[in-house]
RNA sequence: GCUUCCGUGGUGAAAUGGAUAUCACAACGGUCUUCGGAACCGUUAUUCCAGGUUCGAAUCCUGGCGGGAGCACCA
C-alpha cells in the first residue's frame, strides 16, 4: 500500500486533534533540499499563532504526540519551525512498486471536450497554429491520463470577408485559365495558403471593388446557393481539411475528420439565430448603429466593452460565431468541461462572449461555468538562423524541417542500427521532442523566445536529453539478466525523488501546468543520469542487479508516461 | 487615455505565501569514455524601483518605471 501526502496530512490532523486544535489549513509537500526530508509541513508554524505560543514551540508539541507508525522513520523540527518527515526505506521502495499509467484526478470519469488546432482553411498552417497544437495536444493528453474522456475537436475557419477576398482571387485565377485542379496536390495547397494574403492586399488596393468580395461572402455565408462559385468554394475547403486532418495526425493529434470538425459557417449560422432571438428590449443583445447587433456589458466590468456580434451586413462576427460554437459544443457533446485553446491575445474576445453568454437564458450559465480558456503565448524567433531562413511568419513545417536537419546533424557520426526511413522518423521525433519542451517548459500563455542555437537546444533542459535518458533506461533494462526487484539496499537520492512522481503527476495534470511536470522530469532525470555514472548498474552480483534493475524500470515508467502527456513518443533507441 | 498580461544571473526559464531563490545555456575548470559521453562533477553570476500587509513576499496590496496586447462592425 502506497504512503503518501495523504498519509502524512492524516497523521498531522490526529496529533492536532490529539492537542486540541482543529481546521487549520497547512501544506505538506516535498522539500527542496533532500536533506529536509521526504515530506515538509508548515503546520507547526500556522497553528501556533492560533495557541499563542512559538512556532518551534508549537512544533515540539506536535511532534511529541505525533504517531508515527511504521511508514515514517524519522521526524525533525527544522528552519523556524517546519516538521520534517523521513519515510522509511521500505516504504520508499513499495512506493516505486508503483507503475502509472492513468491516475486518479479530479478529471477521472468525466466528458471533457478540448478544442485546439483550428486551422484558417485559407491560410497556411504556421508556427502559432504549431503552438497551440502542441498545447492542445498535452491538455488532451493530461486529461486523458487524469481519467478522463475525452473528445478532440477542432474549429477551422471557413467563412470570413477574408475568405471572401481569397475566393475572389482563385475565381479570377481562375476566368485567367488557371486552374488549381491540374496542379499537383502539394502545389495546390501551397497556392491556397497564399491567396488569403493576395486576396487582403488586392482590396487594399482597390477599395472601391469591395463590394465584389462582400457577394461573394453572401455566397459562401448563406450556403444555399448551387452557384458556380459556392461548388469551387467548397471543393477547396474539402481539400484543404483533409490537408489538415493529415497534418494533425502527423503531429500525434486524434481529431475525427467528421465528428471532430466544426465549422465556423456552422457555428456563425446558430449564432446568429441565437443573437436574433434575444435582441431587443431589455433583452441580452441591442441594435446598434447602422443596424449591428452589440452586446454591452455592465458597467462593473471595466476590462470588458460593446462589441458588435452579428454586423450590418447581418453577418456574426467572429463574437457570434463563438457564441454559436458554445451551443454545439454543449448540445453535441454534453461536456463536463469543455476546453479551448487560443492565443492569448484572444483572451478579451472570449471574456466577452462568455460575459454575453451568460446572461443568455436556460442552460447558459451553467455552459459557461464549464468552459474554460486555455491561453498560450507566441513564438518569437531570435536566432540569425531562423529568422533567415524562414523570414515573415514561419509556416509549421519549415520550422519542424529546420530542428529535424539540426537534430540529424547533431547525431553525426553516432552509428545507429536503423533502416533510413526509420532514421528520418528519428530525427523527426527528437526534433519535435525538442519543440515540445521549448514551449511546455514554460508557464502556458506567455511568449516563448525559440532560438535554435540556445534555448531549442539538444543538451541539458531539453527534449532529447529526456529522450537519451530513456533510451539509457530502455537499453540497461535488455541488457540486463533476471527480473527486476526492489532487494535491501539503502535509498538512493534518486529513489526518493520518484517516490513523488503521482502526486506530481496528479498535481501537473489537475493544473494542466506541463512546466510543473517538464520540471519534475529534469529532476528525474538528472538524478538517474547522476547515479549511473557513479554505479555500476549491471554487476556479477545477480540480487543487486535485479535491484537496480528495478529503479531503472520505474525510471523508464516515469519518464515514458511524463513525455506521452507531452506529446512525445519516447523511442527506445536513439 | 482606459483595460489587461508581463518584468527573476550575460541568455532562456522554474518556484499552492515558506527554510540558503532552483534548472539549463553561455563562460571558465575538471571526469576511470567498460552498462549508450546527446552524459557526469565543479566555479562565477539573479527577484525593475518605492512603500505596505505578514512570523515569513519573486509571489498578495498601493504607487511608479519599462515592455507586449486589446479598446464595436477583421479573425
Amino acid at each position: 500500500m502506497a504512503f503518501g501526502k495523504q498519509e502524512i496530512i492524516g497523521v498531522i490532523n490526529e496529533a492536532l486533534h490529539e492537542l486540541g486544535v482543529s481546521e487549520v489549513s497547512f501544506s505538506v509537500e516535498q522539500p527542496q533540499e533532500l536533506t529536509h526530508g521526504d515530506y515538509a509541513t508548515n503546520v507547526a508554524l500556522i497553528a501556533g499563532k492560533r495557541l499563542n505560543i512559538s512556532p518551534k514551540e508549537c512544533a515540539e508539541k506536535i511532534v511529541s504526540v505525533l504517531k508515527k507508525g511504521e511508514a515514517i522513520k524519522d521526524v525533525h523540527i527544522a528552519g523556524p519551525g517546519f516538521i520534517n518527515f523521513f519515510l522509511n526505506d521500505d516504504i520508499v521502495q513499495d512506493i516505486n512498486k508503483q507503475k502509472i499509467e492513468k491516475l486518479e484526478t479530479k478529471y477521472t470519469g468525466k466528458n471533457i471536450l478540448v478544442e485546439h488546432s483550428s486551422p484558417n482553411l485559407f491560410k497556411p498552417f504556421h508556427i502559432g497554429h504549431l503552438m497551440n497544437n502542441i498545447v492542445g495536444e498535452f491538455v488532451s493528453r493530461a486529461v486523458e491520463v487524469g481519467g478522463g474522456d475525452v473528445k478532440e475537436i477542432s474549429f477551422p475557419s471557413d467563412v470570413s470577408l477574408g475568405i471572401a477576398k481569397a475566393a475572389y482571387i482563385i475565381f479570377e485565377d481562375k476566368k485567367q485559365g488557371f486552374d488549381f485542379d491540374s496542379e499537383p496536390l502539394n502545389k495546390q495547397i501551397i497556392y491556397f495558403g497564399d491567396v488569403y494574403k493576395k486576396g487582403v492586399a488586392y482590396f487594399d488596393e482597390h477599395p472601391d471593388e469591395i463590394q465584389k468580395a462582400k457577394d461573394i461572402a453572401h455566397i459562401i455565408f448563406d450556403e444555399t446557393s448551387k452557384s458556380e462559385e459556392y461548388r469551387v468554394y467548397d471543393t477547396i475547403k474539402e481539400k484543404n481539411i483533409d490537408y489538415f486532418i493529415n497534418i494533425l495526425n502527423s503531429l500525434g493529434s486524434n481529431i475525427h475528420p467528421v465528428s471532430g470538425i466544426i465549422f465556423e459557417s456552422q457555428a456563425g449560422n446558430r449564432g446568429r439565430k441565437i443573437i436574433e432571438e434575444n435582441t431587443g428590449e431589455g433583452k441580452v443583445f441591442q441594435k446598434g448603429e447602422g443596424g449591428a447587433i452589440i452586446y454591452t456589458p455592465d458597467e462593473t466590468r471595466k476590462d470588458i466593452n460593446t462589441t458588435v456580434f452579428v454586423n450590418s451586413d447581418g453577418y456574426p462576427t467572429y463574437e457570434g460565431k463563438d457564441l454559436g460554437l458554445i451551443d454545439i459544443k454543449f448540445t453535441k457533446f454534453n461536456p463536463d468541461i469543455s476546453f479551448f485553446i487560443t492565443d492569448a491575445e484572444q483572451a478579451h474576445h472570449f471574456k466577452i462572449v462568455l460575459d454575453a453568454a451568460s446572461k443568455l437564458s436556460g442552460k447558459w450559465p451553467e455552459w459557461v461555468e464549464k468552459s474554460k480558456h486555455i491561453p498560450h503565448g507566441r513564438m518569437l524567433f531570435k536566432g540569425q538562423k531562423m529568422s533567415s531562413r524562414l523570414g515573415g511568419v514561419p509556416l509549421a513545417f519549415d520550422v519542424i524541417d529546420l530542428v529535424t536537419e539540426e537534430a540529424e546533424s547533431l547525431a553525426g557520426e553516432k552509428i545507429i542500427d536503423l533502416p533510413e526511413k526509420d532514421k528520418a522518423d528519428l530525427w523527426k521525433e527528437i526534433a519535435l521532442s525538442a519543440l515540445r519542451i521549448a514551449v511546455l517548459r514554460s508557464k502556458p500563455g506567455l511568449n516563448i523566445n525559440f532560438d535554435p542555437e540556445s534555448s531549442l537546444s539538444f543538451e541539458g533542459d531539453s527534449g532529447p536529453y529526456l529522450l537519451y535518458t530513456h533510451a539509457r533506461c530502455a537499453s540497461l533494462l535488455e541488457k540486463g539478466k533476471g527480473d527486476p526487484e526492489f532487494g535491501s539496499y539503502g535509498v538512493t537520492p534518486l529513489e526518493r525523488g520518484m517516490v513523488h512522481a503521482e502526486e506530481m503527476f496528479v498535481k501537473a495534470i489537475e493544473d494542466l501546468a506541463p512546466q510543473q511536470l517538464v520540471t519534475y522530469l529534469f529532476s528525474i532525470a538528472q538524478l538517474f543520469n547522476s547515479w549511473y555514472a557513479q554505479e555500476q548498474i549491471i554487476t556479477d552480483d545477480k540480487e543487486k542487479t535485479a535491484h537496480n534493475l528495478a529503479v531503472v524500470a520505474r525510471v523508464k515508467n516515469i519518464l515514458e508516461r511524463g513525455l506521452y502527456i507531452l506529446g512525445i513518443e519516447a523511442p527506445n533507441k536513439m
